[in-house]
RNA sequence: GGGUCGGUGCCCGAGUGGCCAAAGGGAGCGGACUGUAAAUCCGCCGGCUUCGCCUACGUAGGUUCAAAUCCUACCCGGCCCA
């Protein structure tokens, strides 16, 4: 345990190690200052109602943060929520209303808890919701402490309104602001929270800077800024969807610990390291040993299994983690027909399921109706298509274009295995 | 408020009266090859009771044998002027 005024001075050294540090305000002050400990804060705007993949770096930074001993804040935007971030944004985006941001705040607040420690003796995270000093602030006031020291020559040149004054988009004057209101988060926790260092994402750097700079007009008191680089596949494209395009939400309601687990499993070889680095809180030792040994047998895919495991049980516990890991086991394994009924009990908490009348064995045509019913499909015409294609399987078995379910397919009496491609697995149980 | 340009399928983007369920690209899905990877190649890619029908090119009407394409009104957005 750390003392209360003794910090890891590895923390910086480590960060860059990680590839977590794309901007700072002047290198040597900040890693001076970081001798002793600071009070950072990265903030999350509830833009839906669950975190994403995209979201996690920061929370994983406040978490390393914590652990080196600094103290750390967790800001929900519901304020700024409300007005919405230009920053790499081509479009305006429409407002939420409050219902909607009370449900988002309310899906998002406990996620943002998870990551940190609340009780933690000595430097206990603090989660706070900037709709607390900006709800009330009169617009006359804002105007007079935060308007008056930044002048619209900056504001308009940062890259965040430069693209969209270029573009064909236009940018609103809400949006426009938005800069301002996030400079006031800053200033305000600043004064109140003692906070001297905000981190975010790199395209966040304009507003980062542009708040550090009130802070340092307002009480001629030094600000710091770091930013990450935006996390991005080997490809360059963004993180945070899975292979299909899906967004990875952090939600189970959203998206099944099963399914989170396995788009990490689809994690390409280029990628293993800078996930496995920035992803999660192993050593960066360790995270050297497990490439070396991943790149020596890749087929193996040990350094997907660990960012699999690390990830999904940082964010859906380990129960969850392993669960998905033996559903995965069970589906990637070997032959389905050999499975016993406790492992395809198993399964139906982890994969897509569905259930079908025992009276409609035998039919003739049961088998789109199912393929639909299983999240095969969405279709008749995808589900022919796909049967037309040999795409599906039934238990370890191409079904053909004009196959329908019969009993002797049922395994256990009970179960039914489809799956569309590799991928793609659904679990049927007969019932009745 | 005036002028002007534009709104096409998941995205980008062709199409300016029939040959348009709508070129091309991307994404996605399936197949081959593999390692649940990458790359590559092939096929598919609105729905249905599938030789046909329905829905769809901002919305609502209209002209026409026939409209994404022409007309009218409206809605939304960009730019310029006020």
């Amino acid at each position: 345990m750390l003392g209360a005024m003794s910090v890891d001075l590895n923390l910086f050294d480590d960060l860059v190690a990680r590839g977590l540090v794309h901007d700072t305000t002047d290198r040597d002050t900040l890693v001076e200052r970081l001798r002793e400990p600071i009070t950072v804060y990265v903030g999350f705007d509830p833009t839906a109602d669950s975190l994403h993949v995209g979201n996690m770096i920061g929370l994983m930074t406040l978490r390393r943060f914590q652990d080196a001993g600094h103290r750390v804040i967790s800001l929900a935007g519901g304020a700024t929520g409300m007005v919405g971030d230009p920053s790499g944004k081509s479009d305006e985006r429409n407002l939420l209303d409050d219902d909607g941001l009370a449900a988002n705040l309310a899906g998002v607040v406990p996620q943002l808890r998870q990551f940190l420690d609340f009780e933690r003796e000595g430097n206990p995270a603090k989660l706070l919701d900037n709709r607390a000093w900006t709800v009330g602030y009169s617009y006359l006031d804002f105007l007079r402490d935060v308007g008056k020291h930044v002048t619209v020559n900056q504001m308009i040149a940062k890259d965040s309104v430069k693209n969209r004054m270029e573009g064909d988009q236009g940018i609103s004057y809400t949006e426009f602001s938005y800069m301002l209101l996030q400079g006031h988060d800053f200033a305000w926790l600043h004064e109140n929270e003692g906070c001297e260092m905000q981190m975010g994402g790199s395209d966040q750097w304009g507003n980062i800077v542009l708040g550090a700079d009130l802070v340092r007009r307002r009480t001629a008191k030094p600000a710091y800024a770091l930013t990450w680089p935006l996390l991005t596949k080997a490809d360059g494209t963004k993180y945070g969807k899975t292979a299909g395009g899906d967004t990875m939400w952090l939600s189970a309601e959203r998206m099944s610990p099963y399914r989170f687990y396995q788009g990490w499993i689809q994690t390409e070889d280029s990628d293993v390291e800078k996930l496995l680095a920035q992803l999660t809180l192993l050593p960066m030792q360790e995270v050297k040993a497990i490439v070396a040994e991943h790149e020596a047998e890749p087929h193996r895919r040990i350094g997907q299994r660990r960012i699999a495991q690390e990830i999904t049980s940082l964010v859906h516990g380990k129960e969850a983690a392993e669960g998905a890991e033996a559903a995965s086991a069970v589906v990637f394994g070997g032959a389905v027909s050999d499975l016993s009924v406790g492992a395809l009990e198993m399964l139906a908490g982890e994969v897509p399921s569905a259930t079908m009348n025992r009276s409609d064995l035998d039919q003739d045509g049961n088998l789109i109706e199912l393929l639909i019913g299983a999240e095969i499909a969405s279709s008749k015409g995808e589900a022919t298509r796909l049967l037309k294609q040999n795409g599906v399987s039934i238990n370890d078995t191409k079904a053909a274009p004009n196959a329908s379910i019969s009993g002797s397919d049922v395994l256990h009496e009970k179960f039914l295995i489809i799956r569309k491609g590799k991928k793609h697995v659904s679990l049927v149980e007969v019932v009745g």
